[in-house]
Order: C-alpha cells, then structure tokens, then sequence
DNA sequence: CTGTTAGCGCTTTCAA
DNA sequence: TTGAAAGCGCTAACAG
C-alpha cells in the first residue's frame, strides 16, 4: 500500500487538513510547520494519490487522445503527433489517456468515455469528414480538439496544417522548375485535407494559368496501389505531363515505382512531389521531394489548445493552421526540353 | 456534470446501495428491481465513474506505458506495439495511460507514478541495459512488463522477439543462396537485441561453419549514419564479402546507400538483409530483405501479461520469445559466381 | 495558523 | 431482497 496523506499526518503530529495545505503551498501554514511536514512527505516517499484528488476537486489533469482509423492512416504520422501530445501535456503536468480505434466500440462516445474517467477533454484524430461524432463532440459541449476535421461547437476546435499553402508550395516548386503540365493524384475525399489539397492545386493551377484538363486530377485513396494506378492513367491519357504531385508520400512511393516500371525516369522525364515528408522519404530512391507537415508540432498544439480549454471554462482557442514546408529532394527536378 | 449513481438511485426510488448491486450484478437483487434500474440507468445515460470505483475497489483497470527514449528508437516500431497493447487493454476493459520520454523527469519511478494514479501495472519500452529503473522496478513488487529488455523479479517479466532465431533465419537465408562471406552490422550493445542479434549471428557462423573474421562484424548505433559508414569499412576491409547482414532497417538503408555509391550493384553483387520489417522497407528500392519482428504481437503479450499479473497476486507469467519470421525480397541474391 | 466536518462517486459490510 | 452507514484519499469551507 503506498503511503497515504494520513501516514504524513500521524507522522509529522499535524492534522490531515494541514498537511494537505502544506503540501500544496497555501501560504496560511507557518514555514516552520511546512518544513516539518515536506520533510516527512519525503521520508514517507509520499506522493498524493491523482485520483483522490481529481475526484474531489473536479480539476482535470488528464487528456483523452483517440485514435480512430488507425489502419488506413499513417502510422508514423500519428505517432509523431502523439508524441507532441504526450510532451506537452506532461510539461503541463497532464496524464494522456489513449483510446484506439476499438474504444468506441461500445457505443460510448468519446466525451462520455472521459467524463467517466476524470478526463478533461479530448483530441481526436482519424475521422473522417462526415463522421456523426463530430457532430455529438460540437453539442456535447465538452472541450475537444480534432485533428484534420473542421469542426465548430462551442467548446471545440481543430489543428491542421495550411494543406492549401503545401499544395501551393508543391506547384510552385514545380513551375520554378520549368513544369506547365501537372497531374495530382489526390487522397479519399472522406478526408479534409484532400478537399484541402485540392482547393490548393487547383488555385496554384490558375495563379500560373497553366494548361489544364480535369483528366489531370486522379482520384485515390492515400494507398500505394492508388499512388500506382493513378500515375498509369495519369500518364496514359496525358503523355503531356511533366510532373506529378502526390496528396501523400505513400502514394508517391507507388507512383515513383509505376512510372519507372512504365519506363520512365525520374526527375528526368517526370517529376513527383508528395506531401507529409514521412521519414521513408529520404530512404527511397531517388530520395522524395515533398511538403512537409510538422507532425510533432500538431501534436503540441492539440495539447496547448484542449489544455488551455480545460483550464478556462470560457476559452475557445482562435484557429490557425500551420504552415507546410517545401522540402527538396532528388524526384523533382526540372524540365526535360523538348 | 455528468449523471451519478445517486440520481439513477433518485429517480428510480431505490436506495444508492441497490443501484449499485444491481449495476454490477449482484444475484441479491430481484429481477424486476434489476430491470427498474438497468432501464432508469439507460433513460439517464449513466455511467459509473471509473475513478470512483477505482478509488473505493482498489481494482485497477489502467495500464501504464512508458516509452523513453523515443528518438534514438525507431518510431514506427513503436507505434505498433503501442497499438497492441491499446487494441489488447481495450479488449480487457483496460485503459491505457501514456507517458513520454519526460515524464520521470521529476524523479519518480514508474511504478511511483503508476501507484499516484491508480495504474496497477507498468509496461515500460526504451530502456538500455543498464538502467537503475530495471532494478528499481525488480525491487518494487510492482507488476511490470519490460520491451526489448531482460528483468527478473517477482513481479516483472518481459517480451521480446527470440531475435537469435532471427539472426539464423538471416543467416540460413544468406547460405541458402550459396554466400559463405557474411559481414554483420550490429545496433550499439546498451541494447539487449544487439547482444542476441550478436549471438544468433556467430551461431549461424559456426553451424554452417563459415569463414570467419573479427572484421566481418561493424559495431553500429542503429543510425542510418552508422549503416553507411560499417558498409564503406566492411566492404574496405574485407572485399571478399558477398553478403551483410544489418542488424536494423534503418541501418540497411544506410547500407544499400553506401555500397551503391562505392559501385556495388544490389544484390548482384552484394547482398544485403536488414532486421525488423518496418514499413518502409517494402517501399525502398530495391525492396529490402529483412527478418520481421511481429511487434503489433509483442504489444498484445506486454498487455495480457500485465493484465494477467493485475489479476492475479501470486502470478508471473512465464517467459517466451515471439518467432521471427524471414521476408524475402530483391535486397538479396545468389551469390555471383566468381 | 490549525483542526473539525463534510463530501467527491462509488462499493461494501452489516442490519433489517 | 433492500437500505443505512462507513470509508477509499483527498480538498475545501468554516470555525477556532
């Protein structure tokens, strides 16, 4: 049995109530008694018990991080937003509590799974557009961000990256190289960020009046076998391309080994971009370029936003996306002459 | 705020202590008061506050998992094993706690931290071989499952993969298409993997009693960096080599990238294995070769032996190695006739 | 400055 | 079969 605040109090002579003010730094206790009382604390090895406290307090420490859909996602991309997650919530001494994608099973939704935990709010991340939790999680009133998924309740938010500026990136990138004719092998469009992507493609297309047809956009998935098919069509009914950009490395991996497979050399007579830089992109080769997301920093700042949420009922934080970066690697390059 | 037993017990017109029973299903409760209940418990959406229960039972129904280390790791080995003991703990009507690598930075021991918080057992990955927390947690009674790392208390086990069948499966692999020179790049020795990987290794030698140097082993550090640079010294050293087995993915990539640029055509001319089976190996080309860790498993084990130890006072369970299992793809060859 | 009392939401004797 | 009372470990009025 771990030491209790009553051994404390037995111990040092002072009642419950007074080691309890002592330990969590009221000033009505006289330094002299405090001392005593820290001393024993660390005698004892005592350390107060998080759930006696949240239980009468009602202070929340604890963050719910559900993870739906882990299977179709990336799993490196979730995991460095995790890890931003977990860091930052333990720099504000918050517990994470993890809930995969078979949590919900139940029929529990997520706001009910945490309040019956002493957890404070959710992050959630994996759902899809039309998914009706996010609509439960906008009137449940409880504090929820989500990752990826507009969402616009009282007492939530979201984080996501500026996917409009990454495709932006991407096509000016390419138009820099020399390239007019750009094919986009896009993701599902159950996902946000590819409604996103698009929007940005389509606006870097008009921005430089480049030539364009809609056989230019293949419609896939986020797999490789999509990236795949994607760059066989792409290129079969638009010989005219001279790049591609990729709404994910993933698919970009299948598209790089589709085109070679058709011939074709990469940069040299086509280049392909991706997006979310995942670590394997500097192992392929040629190595990939892409836009990078900052993962991690999606992960702090979930935390900041539904740490901030818990702390002040009447806090909603404002939205802002985070910026996306070019990164330039060996599967861009510029435009063969003709 | 949340419904509580008491107004399941207000509005049904029994008393706190029946709702109770009948909840958690006691026999001593009439049917029909039961069904009275169940149905009032379903109208209010009630759900028993787990951290109230747990505070009065004692039972504990959250694991802990601690993952330190997370940089010098490799992420997506991680997340799988992560994603076991969620998928596992879910299934068991277990939460999972997570703490990151800066969680134990004020000083506390895992299972102190664990205890604070109503977790009754600890599954703790990232830690090198001589850590004091081993011992720390051998000492402490407290159930734990370590990753990757050996502990003997009366209280703590651990899962691993038997990473000495892998390293024959290597090597029998590498022998079966007729190489007799084989290099091997291991990880740095604070990891226990590498003292096994090592051993499997110099069996293998010696069953097919293989020609055989100090020289052909590289002492790496798990970096793609210390890949590349064994590859360049082995290959100096010891031209004669047709085949190198790596100790990790990440590593093979280095490998593959380094003797590309010395001129080694792969696997024509060398062969190369690496150890994990990490996502991006496929994705690589050439595809790599390597023995696969089943570590989505390795979770699964971590859980139900923690779940197993917090159910039982008297139970450890035994110790058991997950099977490698060989992935055979263009990474490796035939040895070229010479 | 310190202690008494009450109570967070729940389970568990013990009586009735 | 049901309920009253006690208590898990802690904090928070409220007195003193």
């Amino acid at each position: 049995m771990a030491t209790t605040i009553r051994d404390v109090a037995k111990k040092s002579g002072y009642s419950i109530t007074t080691v309890s003010r002592a330990l969590n730094g009221y000033d009505d206790v006289s330094e002299e008694t405090r001392e005593k009382i820290l001393q024993v604390a660390k005698e004892l090895n005592y350390y107060p018990n998080r759930i006696a406290q949240n239980l009468v307090t009602k202070r929340f420490n604890t963050l719910g991080m559900f993870i739906l859909e882990r299977m179709t996602f990336q799993q490196p991309f979730i995991f460095e937003v995790v890890s931003g997650v977990v860091d930052e919530a333990t720099k504000e001494d918050f517990d994470l509590l993890l809930f995969g994608t078979q949590s919900l099973r139940s029929g529990m939704k997520p706001h009910q799974m945490c309040t019956q935990r002493g957890v404070g709010g959710a992050i959630i991340m994996g759902l899809r557009l039309h998914d009706p939790i996010i609509q439960v999680m906008e009137e449940s009133g409880f504090p929820t961000v989500l990752i990826d998924i507009p969402i616009k309740g009282k007492r939530a938010t979201f984080v996501a990256s500026d996917n409009q500026l990454g495709s932006l990136q991407a096509i000016n990138h390419l138009v820099n190289l020399g390239h007019r004719h750009i094919g986009f092998i896009n993701g599902h469009l159950e996902a946000w960020v590819s409604l996103e992507r698009l929007k940005g493609y389509k606006k870097g297309i008009e921005e430089h009046s480049l030539p364009w047809k809609s056989e230019y956009i293949f419609q896939g998935d986020f797999s490789k076998e999509s990236g795949k098919k994607g760059a066989r069509i792409l290129m079969t009914q638009n010989p005219e391309l001279t790049a591609i950009f990729v709404a994910s490395d993933l698919m970009a991996t299948g598209v790089i080994e589709e085109l070679t497979l058709m011939g074709y050399k990469i940069p040299d007579d086509i280049s392909v971009i991706g997006f979310d830089d995942l670590d394997f992109a500097s192992h392929i080769k040629p190595t990939l370029s892409t836009i990078r997301q900052d993962k991690y920093q999606l992960g702090i700042e979930a935390a900041r936003k539904i740490i901030a949420m818990i702390k002040n009922e009447n806090y909603l934080p404002e939205q802002h996306f985070l910026k996306t970066t070019l990164i330039s690697r060996e599967s861009t390059g510029p435009v063969r002459i003709e």
